[in-house]
DNA sequence: CGTTTAATTAAACACTGTTCAATATAAAAA
DNA sequence: TTTTTATATTGAACAGTGTTTAATTAAACG
């Protein structure tokens, strides 16, 4: 087979990030095949070259979509949140991982050598999510605070991040902690108080 | 070649970790092979499944190794601490990371689907680090505190680890991100503050 | 010594990712 | 409309991988 016209180029690279991403939440990064999301799509493998660049390039594009996706519930949480909105955003970060321990696995699974590459599109998807937590840091402290807020942010989403891997990995089922959320949640919120109190 | 005598069985075991911690530290994890280790050691690839019955089991084995290095680092560390003892365990954690990251990321590259089947000898190989935290952790703590310590070590150190692995995967180079092991450090002693003064 | 037992291998199988010449077809030019 | 050009697509080839298993050979035992 030879050229076709089954798909115009946008929509052939939607086609394959979505069944990519279906493929990768059906059986994780360890498991996913290039060839295979070819399959499904109906091409054959060298599209994916032709698309991509790479199979990279593919894997890129499917963690993107689930960075978005993630950031979109978290929106979500937020918007219907009560006062308390720091609790929505540490449940919301917990909960897409734990609805979605595959595909949100596979973020941290993929090494991107060199980060600079990504385009564009990806790395906006991506960052949206520290920026969405960066905006309640803010609201959360004193106007006045002589902190760096971004790098202040950061820290925290890593303090969760940490929780959160624990139990998406297994590590915390193994030593029976039953409570992980709460045990992030109040470190975030230690840490909190006291800059709170700073100011 | 059949039934050979150039190594006891313990000897053999020994060599196959060793060549595959290393292969390991040269390559990572992605591109880790176990023909490859065989090879290197100058076996076949069906000893690793005599020896290990899997191929995962090898990859329990010396991801055991590291653990074991990495408490060893730890207690080396605090052996030779001053006063602030939970420093040069946060500093510990993170250079232990830093100057053996390929080895260190493998530990959590390696899903092990049942943990409960690893053998008695990694398990207590690994949970060494975790007591050696709780106890720094009882040390710096007031003795009538009601915490349960275990859960809120493990909760310390998954906060250190958040922190470090977006150093070790790159996600905060990106970010340009100057200290990763002050901020970790700051959120532990912000925690440790507040339960000091709790009691 | 012969027999049994166990370690070791090589080959086979079914997969991977990646590259690339051949080709069929859509788009452009005549 | 016909011819030409450009390109999207393929399929095969290559070099790997993990895993299983029958055959082989050497050690251990009686």
């Amino acid at each position: 087979m030879g050229r076709r016209s089954d798909h115009t180029p946008a929509q052939l690279r939607e086609l394959l990030v979505q069944q990519g991403h279906e493929l990768m939440a059906e059986v994780g990064y360890p498991q996913f095949s290039g060839r295979e999301v070819a399959r499904r799509a109906g091409y054959s493998v060298g599209t994916i070259y032709n698309v991509f660049g790479s199979l990279d390039g593919l894997l890129a594009a499917i963690n993107t979509r689930t960075f978005v996706l993630w950031a979109q519930e978290l929106r979500r949480r937020l918007d219907q949140s009560g006062e308390d909105r720091i609790a929505s955003l540490v449940e919301g970060y917990f909960a897409f991982a734990l609805e979605n321990p595959l595909t949100w696995s596979a973020i941290y699974e993929h090494r991107v050598a060199e980060e600079q590459e990504l385009p564009e599109t990806d790395i906006e998807g991506r960052a949206t999510l520290t920026l969405i937590v960066e905006e309640e840091v803010v609201r959360a402290l004193p106007e006045n605070t002589d902190l760096d807020v971004a790098r202040y942010a950061r820290s925290l989403i890593a303090t969760v991040h940490g929780h959160c891997s624990y139990v998406v990995s297994g590590s915390f089922a193994l030593l029976e902690e039953t409570d992980p959320v709460g045990s992030a949640l109040d470190r975030v919120r230690e840490s909190l108080r006291l800059h709170q109190l700073q100011a």
